[in-house]
DNA sequence: CAGTGAGCGAGCTTCCGCTTGACTT
């Protein structure tokens, strides 16, 4: 190594950058991440021995470490340039310990945001390692290895195993449990809403008027009264009122506000955003994409200034500085934002373009003025009534920075698109109604989370950090607490009521209601271990739990709490709680008696039981075995919490015989992939407008037929055990259970058996597999043997 | 992958936060 000093960091592509700006007297290395972590099997926790960690160098970090280790012998300086909170302090910290650095060749530097300036200020400024940091880190770490090591098996035990429960999953899971309860136990309630088009009372002026009552009327009994009295009422202006206004625009991006708005922007799931951001930032396109912070620095801020001056002139410019206001925030990294402020677009793929824009925009508006707009109230009497109609208009005095980007909502409500231009009125003007409607509405359950909904909920109770997000909310649907779907809503009727010409005129009309798109729903297992820890373990479920450690945290880290005291008051009252929990019975699965079958006269339960949750019909008697119950697994969807009796009996009807094609029987029932028509051996899936329950055996023929023809497509040679098939990823050799790749540039039509047997031989030949393909056969295997439920 | 519905019972699972690739049928 020719360079005295090792400077190390976090990221690979920071090291690149600093790199540049440090010039050839130092190497810069990356770390990735943490490389040493608590022990993966057992606690790693040291209880009698006053809550010693017991830390090993992660699995995939042993080259770093064995790289880092080298350099650091050469080097005349090793500076430890990890990020300046708790988790970098302790990386640091980590790589001193691991490394065997001597102090007195060791620096530690911070940086905020990699500027030449910022990197070249903190390598004249360095300073020891805070080891009181460090130490709140250490205290960070070893709680949520207790809590999770410890409750976790619990679950194994009394519920099923594999299951997991932690800090920030736990809560998150319990959000959404909550969430959905306040839905089930919500009933909407109908109300009138009543608008009306008004037109000048004059031939010489024209002009409509679009307005809406004051109130909303809860019977049709009022709202028709209130129609009826407007037939012979005047109706008059009595107000005018205008106001100025001023629009202010949103921060520069943090992680959560960024997935939220590419969330409701372009439909993308936190993962996904993560991922592009990634790219964007491994091609040096944009700033760090998990941070907190929505700082932006000075060279960033005037940047932006030139930018928009050059674009739209000096008064769409107005520099502003953002605080972060969000709970447990460390501020070690900029906000998101692109490198280069002058780039409005970058090259990529689609998306990344998308999210580059994006931030883009959202970066630019920052540091643009606020908009001034003007709303006019005006107000409109009825002679013979004292509701009033009101109109609301808005006019944009000056665009500031709408003119560039428009924050997007979660809750896109129907009602506002009444805010349109105010024709010149004068007070006491005479109307005329063109025609009143009052429309029947319902008042809506609180809306279901979405990923990114859920994430700025964790960020509002300060659990859970910008690296987390998107990983937590994998795992609690990789444990089946939760599913992440679509569910079409449901028909409904709601009258609609008008007043024209003296007339009044009543209608029934039809609207789709409910529809979720890419939502979170609680299984009946997450319902049921948020049940358990509620009622077991409610000190680390409760929403405040997190916010009370970090206070905590923070006296470590500022010397005024020791750690290992810290976690000891937790642990004790806590481990007796662990203890206490392993004695009580296993939580039923709250079974719930739905009522009886009109047609048998036999009580319809469900519950959860060995595969899951079931609807069991008649009761299981000793004295006569034959009358055994029957069992229907619930369908996708139906929680044993919510199942009503029609629908539960409605499950016992499937799988249905519907007839016979080609000698062989024709069963519709309902499976793992949704319902599904059996023939022989074949399963056909059902379109997505086929209702199982009522399809007809000629619709299942046609299934039938159609799937046979997409089989003989899908196969592009079949030369008996070796197939060329059409895959996802192009064309592909099957042979015995396995995938073996196709050389791009080979002519699959030329292919013939001994070619085939060429490239696999080449390949390696893999072992046999015994299902369809590689991932079910796999599958299959996991499930050869069925984990027995312990009971207590 | 399209069923099952208790019992025999080894040895396994799990946390949160820092980071990136290798690979996909």
């Amino acid at each position: 190594m020719q360079q005295d000093n090792l400077v190390i960091v976090e990221s690979p592509a920071k090291a690149k950058t600093i790199e540049k700006f440090l010039g050839d007297k130092y190497l810069v290395k990356s770390s990735y991440g943490h490389i040493r972590d608590l022990v993966k099997k057992g606690l790693g926790v040291d209880i009698a021995n006053r809550y010693k960690p017991e830390y090993v160098i992660s699995d995939d970090k042993h080259g770093v470490v064995k790289e880092l280790k080298q350099f650091s012998k050469e080097a005349k300086f090793v500076w430890l340039a990890s990020d300046e909170d708790r988790e970098g302090e302790a990386i640091a910290w980590h790589l001193q310990e691991t490394l065997g650095l001597d102090k007195n060749k060791t620096r530690r530097i911070v940086f905020h945001e990699i500027t030449k300036n910022a990197i070249q200020n903190a390598i004249k400024n360095p300073r020891d390692i805070d080891i009181n940091l460090v130490d709140a880190q250490q205290a960070r770490r070893v709680l949520d290895r207790l809590v999770g090591f410890e409750v976790s098996p619990i679950l194994w035990k009394k519920v099923k195993p594999s299951l997991s429960a932690g800090r920030v999953q736990s809560v998150a899971v319990r959000l959404i449990v909550e969430r959905e309860r306040e839905i089930i136990g919500f009933n909407p309630e109908s109300y009138y809403r009543v608008s009306a088009i008004f037109n000048p009372d004059s031939p010489d002026s024209k002009f409509s008027l679009k307005s809406e009552l004051n109130v909303k009327f809860k019977t049709l009994k009022e709202t028709e009264d209130f129609l009826n009295h407007c037939k012979s009422a005047e109706f008059s202006i009595s107000g005018i009122e205008k106001k100025p206004a001023k629009k202010s625009p949103s921060p520069p991006f943090t992680t959560s506000t960024l997935q939220q708005e590419a969330s409701r922007k372009f439909g993308f799931s936190v993962g996904q955003t993560m991922t592009i951001a990634q790219h964007l930032y491994e091609a040096g396109k944009i700033t760090y994409m998990r941070t907190d912070s929505t700082n932006l620095s000075t060279l960033a801020i005037e940047a932006a200034k030139n930018t928009i001056t050059s674009l739209y002139g000096a008064t769409y410019s107005k520099t502003r500085q953002y605080k972060t206001k969000s709970k447990g925030a460390q501020e070690a990294h900029e906000a998101i934002r692109p490198t280069e402020l002058e780039n409005a677009t970058v090259s990529g793929t689609a998306q990344e373009k998308k999210l580059y824009e994006l931030i883009w925009k959202r970066t630019i508006a920052s540091q643009m003025s606020d908009a001034s707009l003007e709303r006019t109230v005006v107000t409109i009497s009825i002679s013979n009534s004292n509701y009033k109609f009101q109109a609301v208009g808005e006019v944009l005095l000056f665009d500031g920075f709408l003119k560039v980007y428009i924050e997007s909502s979660d809750d896109e409500t129907e009602d506002d698109n009444s805010k349109d231009l105010i024709p010149p009125l004068k007070e006491n003007q005479k109307l005329i109604y063109n025609g009143i409607e009052a429309t029947e509405r319902f008042t809506q359950h609180p809306a279901r989370y979405s990923e990114a909904s859920l994430v700025k909920k964790m960020e509002e109770l300060g659990i859970g950090r910008p690296s987390t997000y998107a990983p937590t909310i994998s795992t609690i649907i990789r444990r089946g607490y939760v599913t992440k779907e679509d569910r079409p809503g449901e028909q409904r009727e709601y009258l609609k009521i008008s007043l024209k010409k003296g007339v009044i005129k009543k209608d029934k009309k039809q609207e789709t209601a409910g529809t979720e798109k890419s939502k979170l729903f609680p299984s009946d297992i997450g319902m049921l271990v948020n049940d358990f820890l509620m009622e077991n373990f409610n000190n680390v479920i409760d929403y405040n739990f997190t916010a009370n450690v970090e206070e905590q945290f923070d006296e470590i880290a500022s010397g005024e709490l020791e750690w290992t005291k810290m976690i000891d008051k937790f642990y004790k009252p806590f481990h007796e709680d662990v203890e206490k929990s392993k004695d009580i019975s296993r939580p039923t699965a709250s079974e719930r008696v739905l009522g009886t079958d009109p047609k048998t006269g036999k009580p319809v339960s469900v519950r959860i039981a060995r595969f899951g949750p079931v609807a069991q019909l008649g009761v299981a008697d000793e004295e006569q075995p034959a009358n055994k119950p029957v069992y229907a697994s619930l369908k996708k969807g139906q929680l044993i919490e919510s199942i009503s009796l029609e629908e539960a009996l409605k499950l016992f009807d499937l799988p249905r015989n519907i007839g016979q094609y080609e000698g062989e029987d024709l069963v519709v029932g309902v499976g793992k992939f949704g319902p599904y028509v059996r023939f022989g051996k074949t399963f056909v899936s059902l379109g997505k407008n086929d209702d199982p329950y009522i399809v007809t055996k000629e619709r299942a023929i046609e299934l039938i037929e159609e799937k046979r023809l997409k089989e003989k497509e899908k196969t592009i040679k079949d030369f008996g055990d070796i197939k060329v098939l059409n895959g996802r990823f192009g064309p592909y050799i099957f042979y015995k259970g396995n995938n073996y790749k196709l050389p791009k540039d080979e002519n699959k039509d030329a292919l013939t058996k001994e070619k085939c047997e060429e490239l696999i031989q080449k390949q390696g030949i893999k072992p046999e597999k015994t299902g369809k393909t590689g991932k079910s056969a796999t599958a299959a295997a996991k499930k050869v043997s069925p984990v027995k439920k312990t009971k207590k």
